[in-house]
DNA sequence: ATTTTTGATGAATATAAATTCACTTATATT
DNA sequence: AATATAAGTGAATTTATATTCATCAAAAAT
């Protein structure tokens, strides 16, 4: 008999929040601004989420859920290990560049302290796929023999890095040697 | 005549407020922990500062002169290119394994927005032997014809996230296949 | 149409943390 | 030794922001 809670609500709650969180950094990050921002009450707020550091942890396992989706997507299944291993880079590079404010997020969050252990597990399962995909790379001599964990930090961390450097100077990525900067990362990598 | 100022008072400021920056996060820094951690009152912060805003801002300066320090001191200096670029390398590495609150202080700060475009600059200038560095080997066909920041971007953004890596696994960094790190670097950058 | 139930609101409240300031203390100068 | 001056203190104040709650509104069930 109640009024249906409008579930809409939610991502235009995230929508606000990943929005401001670009503009000022995330530890600034007002629940009232949330609130006007995303053109409801701040009491609404309280209504789907307990408190900030739910709303936050909330926004964290959506949007890592939605770069694993982005990533491990069959779309990105080549015949060749290389055609995968590339595809799968360009897909997490493009959706860095074109969501700016959802890969700052994952990361300044990680090492906030807000994170709780159990969404810190939950959001590592959803790369499971990637971790064995790597771990047969390894196996057809395709990459280098060295922990998972090791290799995709450090892809990881160069990918990010040069995201944010191709934001800041405000060229269009066709301007950007993508491909190079693949290269680069590539090169590393592979055996 | 006054009483005069107890310069080390600084210092103790720094090394109170790194000290907390890696426990919890540098977005929830307090001054009266810091004051605490110091041995100090809250009011005698502000004497050495003028805010908040401005103790943190002096860190970031002094942290980075401290790492500009560290990598391009005349010990790195090797005949080879590569070997002096190694040693940087290792040098950098080695400074955020047992400084990890300041790596991970002057990372985030970055993106706090705290940061004023002066310092920016003044941290930047900081590097510039480096650049120097990078431009002679691109000159001489040692390393890949990308752009500097490109290059420092990758190689920055990798050797973080390996180090974080290495800290959270608790592993002594002789138990860490470092050089192997070091030539996922290399490998992508040389020619 | 009426009732019930929960969504939505935003001003009021609680909380937390930055900053101030009236006062005390140390030391360099006289 | 007396004095002047700035350092140092920490409780009180201000400021900022998270959270609550009395109230109203909308939809569903009767």
């Amino acid at each position: 008999m109640p009024r249906p809670r409008d579930e809409n609500k939610v991502l235009l709650i995230h929508a606000a929040a990943l929005k401001l969180v670009i503009k000022t950094g995330f530890s600034s990050l007002k629940m009232a601004d949330v609130a006007k921002e995303a053109g409801i009450a701040t009491g609404t707020l309280y209504i789907y989420y307990k408190s900030r550091e739910d709303l936050i942890n909330d926004l964290y396992v959506v949007t890592k859920k939605e770069i694993a989706e982005v990533m491990l997507s069959p779309e990105n299944q080549e015949d060749t290990l290389y055609g995968s291993f590339k595809k799968m880079w360009l897909a997490y590079f493009f959706f860095c560049y074109k969501n700016p404010e959802k890969m700052l997020f994952t990361e300044q969050f990680l090492y906030s302290g807000l994170i709780s252990e159990t969404n810190k597990a939950l959001t590592d399962s959803f790369f499971e796929p990637l971790n064995q995909f790597l771990e047969a790379a390894k196996k057809q001599s395709f990459i280098k023999d060295l922990d998972v964990e090791l290799l995709k930090a450090h892809m990881h961390g160069a990918l990010h890095e040069i995201v944010k450097l191709l934001i800041k100077s405000g060229q269009r990525p066709e301007a950007f040697p993508i491909h190079s900067m693949f290269e680069l990362t590539w090169n590393g990598v592979r055996l």
